[in-house]
DNA sequence: TCAATATATGAATAACTGTTCATATAGTAA
DNA sequence: TTACTATATGAACAGTTATTCATATATTGA
């Protein structure tokens, strides 16, 4: 049975669908913002924002034990939002791009809070 | 006992402690990004790009079972990521403001996907 | 080679979260 | 009021995930 709703917003309804992304885009996006909600993880591209830093200072920066650091360290890596090298027995890590920044700036800026 | 980093880093380390924003307003900002993080409420988001909708055609864009949306629709609306007014017998859901398109764009962006 | 430092990883547990089912609330029309 | 449509909500279960602990790998210096 048809819905009784009025026709104005199925113009909308109908855009919605046909551009509907395809749902391994949508699933990679979902996985991105995953990836940077969590506090422990968001801290550390937070600390990140002010230069490249080896796991260590990582550690001294956020908090936490050394392992579960190099655990969320793996993940944010995994999903291309940081990047590292091996520096002599530190691995120095980094923001991926300027996406990072831009997307975590935004965000604040929606909270209406200064970064 | 010290580490034997380079003290190149310490600088950012040193920085990234100063400027950490206050545990609370990390939380905040995870929040947001926990919200538009599951593939079922990012598909709703992608659908309320294309204007305002009621849940019933929400619903139709997005799938599953109406009880799954309603929740969904909590959620997104508690965090500030879409907000609603009632017409007559639907309730009309939209998004907050324009930084969430903007979030979603940046993150296609940064995953070289057309939007 | 050995010892020390730096980082990563596997397994296990505890906490969290999305969905479903059943039901409740609210508006509308008769 | 009653019947119907639209939306919301509470509880419970299943799946996911972050942390901890113990251990492994890799680099450096002696």
């Amino acid at each position: 049975m048809e819905c009784q709703h009025k026709a104005e917003h199925e113009g909308a309804a109908r855009r919605a669908i046909e551009n509907m992304p395809p749902e391994g885009e949508v699933e990679r996006v979902a996985a991105i913002f995953k990836t940077i909600s969590e506090p422990s993880r968001l801290k550390i591209l937070f600390a990140l924002r002010h230069g490249e830093m080896c796991v260590f200072h990582i550690v001294e920066a956020v908090g936490g034990a050394q392992s579960a650091v190099s655990h969320q360290l793996r993940l944010l890596k995994a999903n291309g939002i940081v990047k590292s090298r091996r520096d002599g027995q530190n691995i120095v890590y980094s923001l991926a791009d300027e996406h990072v920044v831009a997307v975590l700036e935004l965000a604040c800026t929606h909270l209406h809070c200064k970064l």
